[in-house]
DNA sequence: CCGCCAGCCTGAAGGC
DNA sequence: TGCCTTCAGGCTGGCG
């Protein structure tokens, strides 16, 4: 699943079923998951919340050991009353009442088990919904930079929480070429994307995000917005907005999608 | 520091 | 019915 609103979804649905629960065992069905740290410092402790971190969930507990999870592509957490059989279940937390479901078919995702002052993610960006993430600090972030836009907004070290959907859905709506050199962006474009960050991804976590494959909430549901996406996977397709078809590239190893019409680059400087 | 690339994994889907 | 290739919501580490 994977980005800033499946994340979040997640969290508001476990954050009621985990919190002030005590956690009875691990049962790890492919061990390597754990990425560091001991499973074992957590039994016995009790959940005190359900915090996000940029596309990872933060659990704290009552000991100095916290457990960090993060999806990956294919990873969801599922929240069941009882056993049920379920396949891809890479891990299972036991707890006083109830069980959490750790299904992760490519299994990139994983388990860090750390204090809070350690986690497992070094030179993590602002994510858009924090206020921080503003015209000042991406246009910092962005000066000098010569690669694409589109490759950078899924450099969590520039924003944390886009990945490769909303990165094409924020551009779209920016009227922003994929392409475009990030330090070739003007102000106005800087704060479009700030603006439209924050917008496309609240508007995403309304809908409990987007499932367009694997992803699953934790009640097993699909979420809502992929009949809200403009350009992500519509390829050949019309243009929402002018009828032109959506293109699909290849970036960084990643597709993106835009419209040629809609989203235009910057045109050449004299000399270069 | 920056930009690019291979690699990590598994499963689904499409072509032949 | 295979067999093979391509494609996937992410991230890390290594190279130049």
């Amino acid at each position: 699943m994977p980005e800033l609103p499946e994340v979040e979804s997640l969290r508001r649905q476990l954050e009621p079923n985990l919190t002030g629960r005590q956690i009875i065992a691990f049962e790890l069905a492919m061990p390597r998951i754990v990425r560091s740290g001991d499973v074992r410092s957590l039994l016995g402790a009790r959940i005190t919340a359900v915090e996000r971190k940029g596309k990872y969930l933060v659990i704290p507990s009552d000991r100095p050991a916290a457990l960090f999870v993060h999806m990956g592509m294919t990873g969801t957490l599922l929240f069941q009353l009882e056993a049920g059989h379920e396949r891809f279940i890479r891990a299972t937390i036991r707890l006083q009442r109830g069980l959490v479901l750790f299904r992760d078919i490519r299994t990139l995702g994983g388990f860090w088990i750390a204090t809070l002052d350690s986690p497992p993610w070094k030179n993590l960006a602002p994510d858009p919904l924090e206020p921080s993430f503003n015209l000042e600090y991406l246009s910092k972030a962005l000066s000098h930079r010569k690669a694409p836009i589109k490759p950078l907004l899924l450099d969590q070290s520039v924003v944390s929480g886009i990945g490769n959907i909303y990165a094409s859905e924020i551009l779209f709506r920016a009227g922003i070429d994929p392409r475009t050199p990030a330090e070739r962006l003007n102000a106005r474009q800087v704060e479009r994307l700030v603006e439209l960050s924050r917008s496309v991804l609240l508007e995403a976590i309304e809908s409990k995000g987007t499932t367009f494959r694997d992803f699953r909430l934790s009640d097993g549901r699909d979420g809502e917005f992929r009949q809200f996406l403009k350009v992500y996977g519509r390829e050949g397709e019309s243009c929402l907005k002018c009828g032109r078809k959506v293109v699909r590239i290849v970036q960084a190893q990643r597709s993106s999608y835009y419209c040629p019409a809609c989203q235009k680059l910057p045109r050449a400087r004299k000399g270069g």
